[in-house]
DNA sequence: ACAATAGTAGGTCAACTGTCCTAGTGTTTC
DNA sequence: GAAACACTAGGACAGTTGACCTACTATTGT
């Protein structure tokens, strides 16, 4: 099996259009037209279109990853860092207001499909769960700190796939402030209990 | 084109289908096999399947607005008839952590699939944000109605697909009870401020 | 009663799907 | 320089897709 340039080219081309036509449309002839090689090659890379999504998977765990190892190295306040997470959603705006988040898009469609790499999408989620959970321990929320993970995940999840519906950017960034003020409101009370 | 039992039979057919698999992986060989009739026989009721799909939508949205009529005249004050939306996520845990939010989802699809009926599809979060707004507007919230409406929406939301991905039953409750502590909260705000 | 209509079945059609094969072209290794 | 290997192109393949047609059968209205 290849390892080399054009490898790593289907992987980002699929990456893209898994994102923004969704897995199960998207075609073989989809991504051969955007690396620009003929059908029949793939083969000799992925033996199936689930091996494609396993890479591509593995691909946005790394990226994930590597993300939030920056972050966490950056120098910030965990605040901070649980704050950058939350601004994703400006960000990423232009491609969130046209195909909504790419990891819960990508879990729920595999849900429906009864994928068998559903639980494997699922990882990218449990990544930023476990960052958030981190950075709230950090904050000094020990007890709370799994639930307080859950809530920005579910929060900023929501407010991606409204945002996405209704195309209104304010709503997001309204939503965005409240996160933060959120966020500060919570670190004030932890430093009361002290 | 008809209108008897059979079409009827079809959108419902085809409602439960574009929920459980998604619109685009539904095909008419599957309705068909759900209902019991040939697979010829589809182009009598609907000439495309965007009609079918279109046809679910309206069924959708007289439902959502039955419903929500229901609620408004079933007595309850207006908190309780909040929390009536908000316990959706428990009533219907069982289809949710399979399938996610039967709203949601389809707008995330066709927003990917770029249809022509997404706009109508978004209809159905509409319906649900008057309502809500409406509900804030009768708990005093004059200025902010839209926007606690907006946030129960995204609240909900997020919790249906973080739900969904995680399998995870205690913190859908959890959640929704943090919603209905939020809610109680708010309103004792809003009497204070009277 | 009979003509018009609504509904149904079965099949055809071109286009597309994922998969797989073969022939051929470079590139590396000894 | 020859064998081994990585890579590519183009096409074949069976199956599925949405769409569409025609022939047949109930049902309805007058």
């Amino acid at each position: 099996m290849g390892h080399g340039a054009t490898r790593k080219q289907i992987v980002a081309a699929a990456d893209d259009l898994f994102y923004r036509q969704g897995f199960d449309h998207t075609s073989f002839a989809d991504i051969a037209k955007a690396v620009n090689i003929s059908r029949g090659n793939f083969y000799h890379h992925f033996k199936t279109k689930d091996d494609i999504l396993d890479a591509v998977i593995r691909n946005r765990l790394d990226r994930t990853e590597h993300m939030l190892v920056d972050w966490e190295t950056s120098g910030a306040t965990p605040k901070d860092r649980i704050k950058s997470y939350i601004k994703i959603l400006l960000t990423n705006w232009s491609l969130i207001k046209d195909y909504g988040c790419p990891v819960g898009t990508l879990c729920t469609e595999l849900a429906k499909l009864n994928h068998t790499s559903r639980a494997e999408a699922n990882k990218v989620f449990t990544l930023f769960r476990v960052w958030l959970r981190n950075q709230f321990t950090q904050l000094g929320h020990m007890q709370e700190a799994d639930v307080l993970a859950l809530h920005v995940l579910s929060w900023s999840q929501g407010v991606a796939t409204l945002g996405n519906a209704f195309d209104d950017y304010n709503y997001v960034k309204r939503e965005v402030e409240k996160m933060c003020d959120w966020l500060d409101a919570l670190s004030v009370k932890a430093e009361k209990a002290q």
